[in-house]
DNA sequence: CGGGGTGTATTGCTTGACATATACACCCCG
DNA sequence: CGGGGTGTATATGTCAAGCAATACACCCCG
């Protein structure tokens, strides 16, 4: 439905830690706001095909890192954040995401000018497609 | 010694991967060249503490890409590899590692030029460091 | 207050990936 | 041919992930 976390069992990762990397994405980007119910664990159980408690062990994770708010016998809502820390959040994401990509490009001894002109084709192909 | 591979065992990658991702790496840059050979199971098991069967398994995942050529009773050699495979390799190992970089840029809404100059910049911070 | 929704603690168990220990086959070289 | 080097097949151990079932506490709403 919502189509909001795609999980891929065979991919060493643990679902629980793809639920909450995909969870922390979705609201630093604002897909998913303050205040906004995030979908229960029953129901994310049943979508992924996978055990409930696994849902609920992400969900405990989100809210010791500050993301989410749990509520007993309520759903979990996204917590407010303030603008500034949001935008520091978006980029502590990507950096995050590009930090293995410098070592790489360092390792290979591929220059800054060469990395840099293929991550900028790499993200203008992704706009067509 | 040759400090050509570091491992971490507590980064939940499993070692035998990170030490097939770090020969890959170290063979594309051409650190590692034809005929060249891998220091032993034994050395490598001994200087990064783990069982030689788990340095023995990331040889035979590298034999099955072709990187690497085993011999019974000798060591393990670096297999030759024509100029322009080599570039390919290169490009497309950088690519690899950019593929969730540019989801992520997507995901979080952050625009190609935005991405690409955190990119540079922290290429070029790494050049200091 | 009772039914149906929420999240979760608890327990036991299965499974599979990972790392390990042992023993073996092979090669080179003196 | 024998010692010390190479890689590795086989079996064993280990631990986290996941599944399942149960039970609980809570909330909303009729």
């Amino acid at each position: 439905m919502s189509d909001l976390i795609r999980v891929d069992v065979n991919s060493g990762v643990p679902v629980f830690r793809q639920i909450v990397e995909q969870l922390r994405v979705h609201i630093a980007s604002g897909r998913l706001g303050a205040g906004d119910e995030i979908p229960s664990t029953r129901m994310l159980s049943q979508d992924l095909g996978v055990n409930p408690m696994t849902v609920s062990k992400a969900f405990v994770l989100l809210e010791e890192e500050g993301l989410v708010e749990r509520r007993p016998g309520l759903p979990l809502i996204v917590r407010p954040r303030r603008r500034d820390a949001a935008d520091q959040d978006r980029t502590a994401l990507l950096e995050a995401s590009l930090e293995q990509a410098v070592q790489m490009a360092r390792q290979l001894g591929i220059s800054t000018t060469q990395a840099t002109a293929l991550y900028r084709r790499m993200l203008s192909e992704c706009d067509d497609g």
